[in-house]
Formats: C-alpha cells, structure tokens, sequence
DNA sequence: TGTACATCAGTGAACGCGCGTTCACTGATGTAC
DNA sequence: TGTACATCAGTGAACGCGCGTTCACTGATGTAC
C-alpha cells in the first residue's frame, strides 16, 4: 500500500487541471490568494509550469471569470424560463438564482464583477460571456427593455449582502436564506401594480 | 528663492496628512496601490512613521471607507430633498448623485463596497456608516420600506457601469454621461404606474 | 522493428519587486521644580 | 528664568514573506526514415 505513483513527467491535461486548482481555491480561500504560483501548487506542478499554458497570470483569471459568466447565465435561464410565471415570479427567480449563484461562489463572483480585470475591452470573448448574462435576463423575462434595470436591481442587492454593507439576515442566520430573502424584497419592489 | 525649508522633525499634523496622501493616491491611482508605504511616501515621511497614528494598515483602510459613506450619504440628501419632487423624481435624483460619487472616486467607491475589508462588524462606526446611506436612502424617498431595494438598483447599476461590466455609453463619451444616463434607465424602471 | 532527431512540457534557480510590521534609536517638545 | 527629565513622534535598518516572470536545463514523446 502506500504507493506514491509518481506523476509523470507529463502531465497530460495540465491546463484543466489548473483551471480546476483556480476553481477550488476560489472555493476554499480568496481571490486575493488566486496567484499563479499558488494554483501550481495545488495543481503539483512548478511555479513555472504555467506558462507552458497560459500566457501570463491575467490570461488564467479571464479564463475563470469566463466558466462563472456561462454558469451564471444558465442557471438563470433554469429558474426564469418557466410556464406560468409572470413578470414578477421571473425577476423573483432571477434574483434567487443570482443570489444562490453568488453565495456559492463569492470569490468567483468578485472577480467577475471587480476591478481584478480591468482589460474587459481586451478580452472579447469575456465581454461576450458577460453581455450574455443580461441578454438572458431579459429573455427570460420577455422584456429586453427592463433586462439592464432588473438586473442592477439584482446584481446590487447581491453585491450589497455579499459584502455584509447590509445584513438582511445572513449573520446570524447563515448564507442559505439569502435567496429567499432576496426574492421577497424583489417581489415587493417590482410587484405589478395592474392585472 | 528655492529655499528647502525643511520640514521639522515633528510634523505637527501628520494623521491627517496621511488620510490626505491616501485620499489622493486612491484619486490618482488605484485601491491597490494604497499600500501604507505608499501613504507614507506621499506623505514625504518614513514608512514606520504611520505606526504612530494607525494601529495597522487595515485602520487607515476603515477611516477612508467611513469619509466616504459619509461623503455619499450628503451628496443624496442635497440631491433628492428637493420640493415639488416625486418618487420617481426622487429615485432618479439619487440614482444620479449616486453615480456621480462612483465616477468621481471610483477606487473610494471599490473600498466602500469591496472586499478589502472583510471584517466590517468589528468596525461600528464603519458599519454605522454604511446604514447610514441606506437610511438616508430611505428618508429621501419619504418610504423606508423600498430604501433597500432601490439602494441595491442603485448600487448595482452603478458598480456594473464602474467595472465595464456592461457598457452605458462610457466607454465611447467618458464618464460625464452616466449620471444622466442613470437617471433615465431609473426613471424608466420606477416609473408610477398610477397619479 | 529500430534509431536519430526535433519538439515540447515541466523543472528549479534566479531576478527584482513591494509589502506589513518590528525594533532600537534619535531628535524635539513640554513639564516639574 | 533655568535646568533636569520624561514623553513622544519620526527614523532607518531589518525581518520574512510571496509574488510574476524569465531562463537554461532535462526528461519524455513522437515522427521520419
């Protein structure tokens, strides 16, 4: 027992590899831990090994921020794109589902959202990934105009709560009521005043 | 002329040298570089020297963050507690103060509402400031039970704008554009139904 | 099937950097008598 | 008014740290013949 296999000297797939090493560190750390040196290290390789794969530190975070946009995007389009729901029972789930995204993956969602990646313009395909987000969420409320109001609306309140500015329950009574709560203000700010 | 007069060894007044000297790197240059070597450089002092004043770096951090919801929470009063104004009015005029903070002391704005300061219950006269914007939120509009949600519509289309995230017409006009810009979305989104 | 060789992925040492914090110190201030 | 002394603010060297990136290298792979 006890059979340390050696890792090959090749890795094979080193490159997703280190994009999961990224993904678990945003997971149990920080953003600010995110360095190119630390996920080699999770991914037992050199620090230099990188390199072989990504252009630099930044390259590797754009791919990141991209996988959370795409994530980010389909499970709006689950909880929103139902049969039944009116424009209100949309923008609840849409909220819900954001909020759940963001509790899940605070670290992720700092870095799609905060200054870390201040070259949007550089990256096209992380600008699409992100104009995607607000495209679904004007889908999957059937109404393109409003898509960029309600999704301030909730992008701000999970940013708010993210960051304990304010507390709509989640210190005493941990993260997961977070997407109930959310989706109870929401419905009363934009509840439908006719029909 | 050109007489150095050189600074006494006593500075007289240093701490709030130092908040001025970071107040200024955060205009100039970026939350990032607001080291507590940095302040001091500026400051024209030795890096030790703001140990006197501030217990740690993340102190210095603190007081910036209050000056600024301090600062914020004046510019939405003077901006909505206006007569003759409606809701609507009302959101609109501090959805655009709002935004004006934001694009005039963008790396303030990522202190206040960022990561950087992960332990904001240990702070209460930092927390206290940041209800206090929410408050006034909701005493401007004369109707605390929205203040938070407009706070969240608010804060988060002003922080989708500040990281590009998407694109009102910034990137093309510069930021002089966004107020107004936020001003109509809000008006549009919160438009009454009724009167 | 076998061998020479080009290609490529990963290594480990090194570069230069800036940071937060501590420490023994020195220069200046102000107070007690 | 003058002097001894405690107090305090600012200094400069030093600690240990981790980072991004480069570089000459080595080990492995696979291809041409």
């Amino acid at each position: 027992m006890n059979v340390e296999r050696p890792r090959p000297y090749h890795h094979g797939d080193l490159r997703n590899a280190l994009l999961s090493a990224a993904r678990e560190i945003l997971e149990e750390k920080s953003l600010a831990d995110l360095s190119l040196r630390a996920v080699a290290r999770r991914a037992g390789v050199s620090h230099a090994a990188p390199y072989r794969h990504f252009p630099n530190h930044e390259a590797l975070l754009v791919e990141i921020a991209i996988e959370g946009f795409l994530a980010l995007k389909t499970e709006i389009a689950q909880a929103a794109i139902r049969p039944n729901f009116g424009k209100t029972d949309r923008i609840a789930a849409i909220g819900a589902a954001y909020m759940r995204f963001v509790a899940t993956r605070p670290a992720q969602a700092r870095l799609m959202f905060g200054p870390q990646l201040p070259h949007r313009d550089r990256f096209p395909s992380l600008a699409a990934a992100a104009d995607a987000v607000g495209a679904e969420i004007g889908t999957a409320l059937g109404d393109h105009a409003t898509g960029l109001g309600i999704w301030a609306a909730v992008h701000g309140l999970a940013m708010l709560i993210l960051e304990n500015v304010v507390d709509l329950g989640q210190r005493r009574s941990g993260l997961a009521v977070l997407p109930s709560r959310a989706e109870i203000l929401l419905r009363s700010l934009f509840a439908e005043k006719e029909e």
